[in-house]
DNA sequence: GTCTATAAGAGGATAGAC
DNA sequence: GTCTATCCTCTTATAGAC
């Protein structure tokens, strides 16, 4: 942590600012259709001065991706300091936290599709190491909780983590938002149960 | 059933291919990253005469989905025919197939984040009508299943219908698939599983 | 209805002055 | 590093001959 001039610090705020607005986009519209004019404009700053940060929409979105992670890895330190009691609970947070996230416009698309942003994230090294740590640390929670008899032991632990990152962009949640008949708190309690306790209850 | 000329049903074998091509194209790559050069390329025609038989690239996608919504209701058509004994296994059933379709490359990506499809779509009054056929013909087995306590009956089936819809999209197919280390049966069985009885089980 | 050729415009990226 | 102005490619869509 050496000394931090001024100036870095503004120029730190600034591609802040950008990541921010480009997490917004990505969250709104998806990769394909977000353009280096909307961030531009939503930062309120020139897109060539927009290159001299990120040099291409590619990094530009994986930047975002790894801000992503970034606040997962936060949460899951959270979660680290004050654990709920058993492994099953932690992962119930973090499914409502991811949904939190995506209630409040803030959680950038997953790749699903093959895209060009699929390409790209595979291409950065500190995105995949990120995803990596997060899948991990996740990792541990299912096994114990399998143990425990919480989730099914007879799951392979890496299609319970698939089932928890795609909660991260589930359509229902904008579905039941949309339809504007319940509460974000309604909503995020009944896809937990149903990602946990499955729709036979 | 009025007598068709040789002429009508070679256009018409020509707009089937046509649409088998955007569809299996939305499937692979989506909306956005479809082409008309590509469809054109893939029939083998020249762009010009694709616009003749489609005014727009939203209209091709309507087509595809159209086609997709009777495909499905031919499904249903057959379940009707023979059902299985319970409205809870009809559902399975229907979850099941949309996940075949989906491995066979031949499910057009749904229109989950507000994209320019979704709007042309909306606009499409013989899209939105199969569509809620669709729905109603879910909705009742739905309901029914409910009755028997084979579904929750706590859950609104609207919920319980999106998360159906919602398995046809499902990302967690694809990246199992990926994977390479299991079955297409194995992996549709634990999707099904995991829907209808939750991680926990 | 099919083709070739081209219009029209969006969008990613850069040049060059300051 | 920021700006204005511009380039260039890709993509949707159409014109016009046959």
């Amino acid at each position: 942590m050496g000394k931090i001039s001024f100036k870095e610090q503004v120029l730190q705020a600034r591609e802040h600012a950008i990541v921010d607005a480009v997490n917004r986009l990505l969250a709104e519209k998806g990769f394909d259709a977000m353009t280096v004019d909307e961030v531009a404009a939503e930062v309120g700053i020139a897109k060539a001065s927009l290159y001299k940060h990120f040099g291409s929409k590619e990094k530009l979105a994986a930047a975002a991706m790894i801000r992503a992670l970034e606040r997962a890895q936060a949460f899951l330190d959270n979660l680290d300091a004050s654990p709920p009691a058993s492994a099953v609970e932690r992962l119930k947070s973090v499914v409502r936290w991811t949904m939190e996230v995506q209630l409040a416009g803030e959680m950038p698309a997953l790749p699903a599709q093959n895209s060009a942003l699929r390409a790209a994230l595979l291409g950065s090294q500190d995105y995949l190491d990120r995803l990596m740590t997060v899948s991990e640390r996740l990792g541990v929670w299912i096994t114990e909780a399998q143990k425990q008899g919480q989730i099914q032991a007879a799951l392979p632990p890496e299609l319970v983590l698939y089932t928890l990152f795609a909660r991260a962009c589930d359509p229902v949640l904008g579905m039941l938002k949309a339809s504007g008949q319940h509460s974000n708190e309604q909503i995020i309690a009944w896809l937990v149960s149903t990602t946990f306790d499955g729709l036979s209850g």
